[in-house]
DNA sequence: TCACCATATACCGATATCAGAATATTTTCA
DNA sequence: TGAAAATATTCTGATATCGGTATATGGTGA
């Protein structure tokens, strides 16, 4: 057995540098995989297989437009991330976990404004 | 070149399972090689193995205490993830982020009572 | 239809990983 | 001193990954 496929989890998609880069330049809005390389500096080949990752993992989506393609992030796919790292806040940061009670309060009364 | 190696970061560390799981058992204190093994099921050199993945990283840290080894979980090292995966967090919670502006305000009167 | 642009895919070689099994290391206690 | 306990290390084989280069695919406009 090898190590657990990239394609797996939103963990082991975003555990690559490259990836987390190209996140980060989606998250100014839609962009081509030519800008994408453009602004990163990587290959064009490099781009669109990390952008394959991403997308088998749903952390983006492609909207398809003539011969271009433009790459959206989905932020929500990262929320198994999120949560679990968050459980491990008040570690590090006893004020952050009272912000979390505040938190959980506010969750609670979701709905009445 | 291969694959980013587990030892080179949280993120890549964090990326398998199994290493997720031991972060979580160490979140209730201390713990011995041995326990961990019978509170996950895993067999001890893999418990072993992961650990020292974990150990490379600076997510835990060990006591030695005669023939046993005490692992202890070293929270602040899963900053730079959490870091990461927060400036993500609008993207699916506008009541985060608006916790997120509070977060920051009391930041800045940190240490003013 | 043909050249061209944008992107995806295939192939390559190098490498680190992972589980498993066996074994080494160190400490304790009788 | 010697056996047993606790943990680390080594070796193996299988495999997916990654960058690079080359090439395929598909849409576009003259």
């Amino acid at each position: 057995m090898a190590r657990t496929a990239t394609t797996t989890d939103a963990f082991n998609a975003v555990a690559e540098a490259g990836r987390r880069q190209l996140l980060d330049a989606l998250a100014d809005g839609e962009a081509t995989v030519g800008e994408l390389v453009e602004r990163l500096g990587f290959t064009q080949p490099q781009v669109s297989k990390h952008l394959g990752v991403l997308r088998a993992v749903d952390l983006v989506s492609v909207r398809v437009d003539g011969r271009r393609r433009w790459y959206r992030l989905n932020g929500p796919a990262l929320q198994p991330v999120h949560d679990w790292v968050r459980s491990f806040e008040h570690t590090w940061n006893a004020r952050l976990d009272r912000l979390d009670d505040l938190l959980a309060e506010l969750q609670t009364t979701e709905g009445t404004p």
